[in-house]
DNA sequence: CGCTATTGAATGAACGTTCAACAAACTTGT
DNA sequence: ACAAGTTTGTTGAACGTTCATTCAATAGCG
C-alpha cells in the first residue's frame, strides 16, 4: 500500500470507509498526485495514467472528477496559486505592523517552509512554462504576482520616506520580486544544490544593502 | 513561400540551391523551427511535423539530421545556451575595464537585443522547466549559470573593495544575478506587457541602490 | 553509377476519452 | 426494520487519435 511519496492524508484503511470520503478530499487527493507527477516526471511525460497509479486509483477516475486532463491542470495551478496567495496574506497579517516586519514577512513568507518545495516549485513552473499560450493559466499567474507586486511596491514607498532612500520604490519592489523569482527559479533547477536557507540569506543580505536604516547587518 | 515566421536566412531561390546547402545550415534552420515552435505551442505541443513543416521540409527530416526528437532539443538547448554565452562574454571583452563599466557589461549583455527576444526566452524556459530530470540538459543549465555568477562575484568583491561597501559580495552577486532570471521570466510571461527597456531600467536603478560609488543617479 | 539528402507513406506505441458493468451508499415504501 | 430501487463513485477494457520512428523509393550531385 505504502508506495512512493504518500501525504498527511489519514490512511483509509477499509476499502468501505475510502469510499465514503467526500468528494472534495478526492479531487485533493489527484491534484497532489499530479503536483508529484509533474516535479518527478515533468509536464510533457504526465499523463493520466500516472496521475492515477499515484493516487492508487484506477484509469478513469481522472475523468470522473475533472472532466479531462486539460482541467486537471487549471486546477492544479489554481490549487498551487490559492496557497501559495493565502499564505504570504496571513504571514503579513500575522506580522508586526513596522515597516521593516511587513518587508520581512513579505520576503520571508515567499521562501516559507509549506511553499518552498522542491516538489511544488517544479509542478508550478513546468505548469506556467507550458502554459504561456493558454489565456487561462496566464491571467492567473497574473493576477498571482499582481496582489503581491502592488503590496510590495507600497511598503517600498514607505520604506522611503522612513529612511530618506535615494532609490525609486516601484524600481525597487520590481527588483525585490524579480530576485525572488529567480531565486525560486535556482531551487527549482538545482533542487539538491541549492536549498531553501541558502536563498534566505541572499535575500536577507540584500535586504540589509537596500534598506540599510531598516536593517542590521547581523554576523 | 512566405508562412508565419521566417528568418535572417536568404532564400534559398532554386530547389537545386536549397538541396546544396550544407549540412550545418540545414540543421540551424531545423532549430530554429524549433525554437519557433517551443515559443508559439510550448513544449508538450511540439511535434516534429511542426518543426519540420516550419521548415518548409517533410516528415522525416528530423530523423535525419538529428536522428532523434530528444536529441534535437538538446541540441537547441545547447544552441541558445552557446549563444548566451559568447554574447556576455563578448561585450564584457569589449567594454572598458573599470569596474563600473564591467559590471554594466555583465548586466545589459543578458538585457541585449539580441539574446532576450520573447521567442529565445519562452522556448529556453520551455526546455529547461522541462528539462529539470534529464541528467544532460541539467548539466548544461548549471554550466550556463556557473561562468557567469562566478564572474559576477570577482566583480562584485572589487567593487566593494573600491567603494567600501559594507555587502558580501557573494550574496550580492546571487542576489542580482537571480534578479536578473526574474526579470527574464517576467518577459517570457509577459510579453507585451513588460518590455527589455522597463527591465533595463529596474537593473540600472537597482546598481544605483547597491553601488553608489560607481553608479550616479541621473533621471 | 555510387552517394547523399529528401520525401511521404507505413508502423506501432502511447495516450486521452468514453462507456458499460459493477459496487457501495443513500432513499423510499411498507 | 428491511427489501427494493435509486444515486453516486469506481473500475478497466475498448476506441480513436496523435505522434515519433522507420524505410523503401526518388532525385540531385560528382
Amino acid at each position: 500500500m505504502s508506495e512512493g511519496h504518500e501525504h498527511e492524508n489519514s490512511a483509509p484503511a477499509t476499502e468501505a470507509a475510502r469510499r465514503r470520503e467526500p468528494k472534495a478530499l478526492r479531487r485533493e487527493q489527484l491534484i497532489n498526485a499530479t503536483i508529484d507527477s509533474l516535479a518527478k516526471r515533468g509536464y510533457a511525460a504526465t499523463t493520466l495514467a500516472d496521475v492515477a497509479d499515484g493516487a492508487g486509483l484506477s484509469r478513469g477516475i481522472v475523468n470522473f472528477h475533472f472532466a479531462s486532463k486539460e482541467n486537471l491542470l487549471a486546477e492544479t495551478i489554481r490549487f498551487l496559486q490559492d496557497e501559495y496567495t493565502a499564505n504570504w496574506q496571513a504571514t503579513v497579517k500575522k506580522a508586526a505592523p513596522d515597516t521593516a516586519s511587513q518587508l520581512l514577512a513579505m520576503v520571508t513568507a515567499d521562501l516559507d517552509k509549506k511553499i518552498c518545495t522542491h516538489r511544488k516549485l517544479a509542478a508550478w513552473f513546468a505548469l506556467i512554462a507550458e502554459a504561456r499560450s493558454k489565456p487561462a493559466y496566464h491571467e492567473m499567474a497574473w493576477e498571482r504576482d499582481a496582489k503581491y507586486r502592488s503590496t510590495l511596491t507600497s511598503i517600498c514607498k514607505l520604506a522611503k520616506e522612513e529612511g530618506d532612500y535615494a532609490f525609486d520604490p516601484q524600481s525597487t519592489a520590481d527588483a525585490i520580486y524579480a530576485m525572488q523569482e529567480g531565486l525560486w527559479l535556482r531551487m527549482m533547477l538545482f533542487g539538491r544544490g541549492y536549498k531553501r536557507e541558502a536563498a534566505l540569506g541572499v535575500v536577507l543580505d540584500t535586504l540589509c544593502t537596500i534598506f540599510p536604516m531598516h536593517f542590521a547587518i547581523d554576523k
